[in-house]
DNA sequence: CAGCCTTGCACAATCGATTGCAGTGCGAAA
DNA sequence: TTTCGCACTGCAATCGATTGTGCAAGGCTG
C-alpha cells in the first residue's frame, strides 16, 4: 500500500525498533554507506530485509533537510504562450528524463510574479528551469535570482545563467536557401500580432536572422515583416504571383492560420505561395498541403538544458550559453516560384 | 536576492539572534499566534520587522517536518498521448490556480510504474492527480494508493478515488443531433488505430456513446466505427454522397489527418462529408473549412479536479464522481448531407 | 595474560522549523 | 513584606532523517 501523508507512516526507527538496530545502522545500510562505517553483512541484510517487509520510504524532507540539497528543480513556464504549447510536452518530458535520471524532481512554478520565485527560496529548490520566458516581469526579476539557472529559448544579453537556443539564423538560412532555390526573391516574415514585449527574444532572433539573410542575398528590399493578424497582413501586403511568393512564420500557429486564410482567397500554396513555419510541430503534417518547417530540436533542448542545470548544481561548470542546430523538413507547401504577372484570382 | 539552496540561508535563528528573542517566540510571531501565545505588540514588530529586513523564507521541508501534510500534490501524466496534448496546457493552468489558491503546489511524477508512484511516499505528497491515465500498469496499481487521489478524463468502475470526466454521451449526442437535423444517416466514428488497451476509458465511452445515440435513431446498420490508420479507414470505409456522409472523430488529432486525406482525395468538406471532432484545441479553428467540435471543458476540468482533491485532503468529503457538460461549437466543417449517387471524384 | 588494534555498532547532535510547558518579572492584594 | 496572578517568553522536545565520535567486544601479538 503506497501512503501520502500517513499517520501510520514507517520511520527509520521503526526499522531499527523491528530489528534490534539502532537508527543509524539503519540509516548507514540503507544508503549503502556499510563499508564507509563498517556494517556487518549481517545486520545489513538485516536491515534490508526488515525494511523491505515493513514498506519503508525515506522521508525526502527529512532527508533532505540537513542536506543543502533539495532534490527539487522548479520549472517555470507561461501556458498562456501557443507558439510554446506546440513543443511544450516534449520539451517537458526531455527535461524530466534527464533529471530523473540525476534523482532530481520537477515542481511547478505557475506565478509569473515575486510569489513564484519565492518558491525557490521556500523550497529550497536546487535550480530553476525557465521556458521560453517573454515577460517583462520575470526579466526584471531574473537578477535577483541567486541560484543555477538555464533559461530555454531565451537569448539574454547576459552571462550569469545558462541558455539553451536553437541556432535561429541556421534555420531561417536553411529556409531561406531552399525558397532561393525555387526562386523566390519576395519573401515575408509574418508573425500573428499579440503584446510584442521588447524581451520576446525568439521573435526577435528570427525576425532579425530573416532580414539578415535577405540583407546578403541583396534581398533586403523586396524583405517584408510583419507582426499584425492575418487579416492586416494580407491586406497590406500582397501575397502570390504578382507580390510576395513565398512567407515564413514566426511559429505553427501562424502557419496554420494563415494557410486558411490563403486557401480562403483562393491562392494555392505552394503553386502561388509557399509557406515555411518554424516548429515542427502538430499539425504541420497534417494539413493539405503539409507544411515544410524549421524543426526546433525540442527534446535536444530539453535534454541540454536539465544537464546544464545539473553541472551547474554540481559545481562543475559555469553557466554556459548552448546553441543547437535547427533542421529543415521540407514536406509539401514549398514550391518553385510562380511566373508572376498572371497571378489566379486575385482576392475575395 | 532570491536564494535557492544556498548556504547563507536566513533561519528562524538569526531572526531571533537578530532581535535579541528567541527562535519561538519569532515562530509564533511571524505566524500569526500572537494572540493564542501572548505576545507583545513591541516583540512581534520587532520580529516583523526583522524577519523582513533580513529577507526571511520560512523552510518549507522544516515546516512541513511535523506536519503531516507537505502542502505538495502530484500530477502524472503521460506525454506519450498526444490526443490530451492539445487540452494539457489548459488543464495544468485550471488545475494550479485553484491549487495555488489553497497554497498548494504541483509535484510532477513522471514515470508510469511503481517508482513514480513511491513519490508519493516520500514527497509525502498530500494527493494525486492522474491526467487521463490509460496505461495498464498505472490502471493496476491504483487500488495500492492509499492517498487522496483524483482521475481526469479515466472513469474507473471504482468509488474510492474521485473522477471527473466529461460527458461524452451528452456531447456525441449533440454532434449527432446536429448531423441528423442535417440529414446525415450513415455516419462513422474513426480513431487512428493505436495501442487501444482495455483501460482506454475515454475511447470507449465516445465509441459506446456513438452507438448507442445511433441505436437510438435506428441507425445502428449505417453505424461504422473504426480504430486504424486513416488510409485504412478510407479504403474500408466508402465515405462520400454515395458511402458515409459523416464523420465523428475520437480526437482532434484524427480529424486533421482525416481531413488532408479527404482533401487528397479530391472529396470536399462539408459539402462531400461532414466532419466533428472532440476537443476544441488548436488547430480545429485554423482549418479550412473550420472544423465543428464537441468541447471538451478542459478549463472546468482542471479547476473542479482540484477542488475535489482539496475536498479529499481536508477530509470534508467522500471521493466523488463528477461529470461536466460538453457543448458542441459550430463551425464550418458540418453541413446538410449531399443528395447520394452522383459523388464527385470517386478516389485517386 | 596484559595491552592493542580492529570490528561493529550505538549515542547524541544536527538540519529548521513548531509547540507544550515552565519559568521570569511585574504589579496588586493581603 | 510576602504572596498571588497575569503577561510575556524561553527551554527543550519533536518531526525523520544523517553523521561524527565514543565505546564495547573480540582477535592478535609479545
Amino acid at each position: 500500500m503506497i501512503k501520502g501523508r500517513s499517520e501510520t507512516s514507517v520511520t527509520i526507527h521503526d526499522v531499527a525498533r523491528s530489528c534490534g538496530l539502532s537508527s543509524s545502522t539503519v540509516s548507514r545500510a540503507l544508503n549503502g554507506k556499510h563499508v564507509e562505517y563498517r556494517i556487518s553483512d549481517k545486520a545489513r541484510n538485516r536491515v534490508l530485509e526488515t525494511a523491505d517487509r515493513l514498506g519503508f520510504k525515506a522521508n525526502w524532507k527529512a532527508k533532505t533537510l540537513t542536506d543543502r540539497r533539495s532534490f527539487q528543480v522548479g520549472i517555470l513556464f507561461q501556458a498562456a504562450f501557443p507558439e510554446f504549447r506546440g513543443i511544450f510536452a516534449e520539451i517537458l518530458t526531455s527535461l524530466n528524463n534527464t533529471l530523473e535520471a540525476a534523482g532530481y524532481h520537477l515542481l511547478f512554478v505557475p506565478v509569473h510574479d515575486e510569489r513564484g520565485l519565492q518558491l525557490i527560496q521556500q523550497h529550497r529548490l536546487d535550480g530553476l528551469i525557465l521556458c521560453d520566458p517573454h515577460s517583462s516581469e520575470i526579466h526584471s526579476m531574473l537578477h535577483q535570482i541567486d541560484a543555477p539557472l538555464v533559461l530555454l529559448n531565451h537569448l539574454a544579453p547576459d552571462t550569469r545563467y545558462s541558455q539553451v537556443i536553437p541556432d535561429e539564423e541556421q534555420g531561417m538560412r536553411l529556409a531561406l536557401d531552399h525558397l532561393f532555390a525555387f526562386g523566390h526573391e519576395k519573401i515575408a516574415f509574418f508573425r500573428m500580432g499579440r503584446h510584442s514585449s521588447p524581451t520576446h527574444f525568439s521573435l526577435e532572433r528570427r525576425r532579425s536572422a530573416f532580414n539578415t539573410v535577405m540583407a546578403e542575398r541583396g534581398l533586403a528590399g523586396s524583405a517584408v515583416t510583419a507582426d499584425e493578424s492575418v487579416d492586416s497582413f494580407l491586406s497590406r501586403v500582397k501575397v502570390g504571383p504578382d507580390g510576395h511568393t513565398a512567407i515564413v512564420t514566426y511559429s505553427h500557429i501562424e502557419a496554420a492560420f494563415l494557410l486558411r486564410a490563403l486557401l480562403q482567397k483562393g491562392l494555392r500554396v505552394p503553386q502561388d505561395v509557399s509557406l515555411i513555419a518554424y516548429n515542427n510541430a502538430f499539425p504541420m503534417d497534417a494539413l493539405f498541403p503539409a507544411i515544410t518547417v524549421i524543426d526546433v530540436p525540442a527534446s535536444k533542448m530539453g535534454e541540454v538544458g536539465a544537464k546544464l542545470l545539473l553541472e551547474q548544481i554540481n559545481g562543475e561548470s559555469k553557466p554556459r550559453h548552448v546553441t543547437l542546430p535547427e533542421s529543415l523538413i521540407v514536406r509539401e507547401s514549398t514550391g518553385p516560384a510562380p511566373r508572376g504577372g498572371s497571378g489566379p484570382i486575385a482576392r475575395l
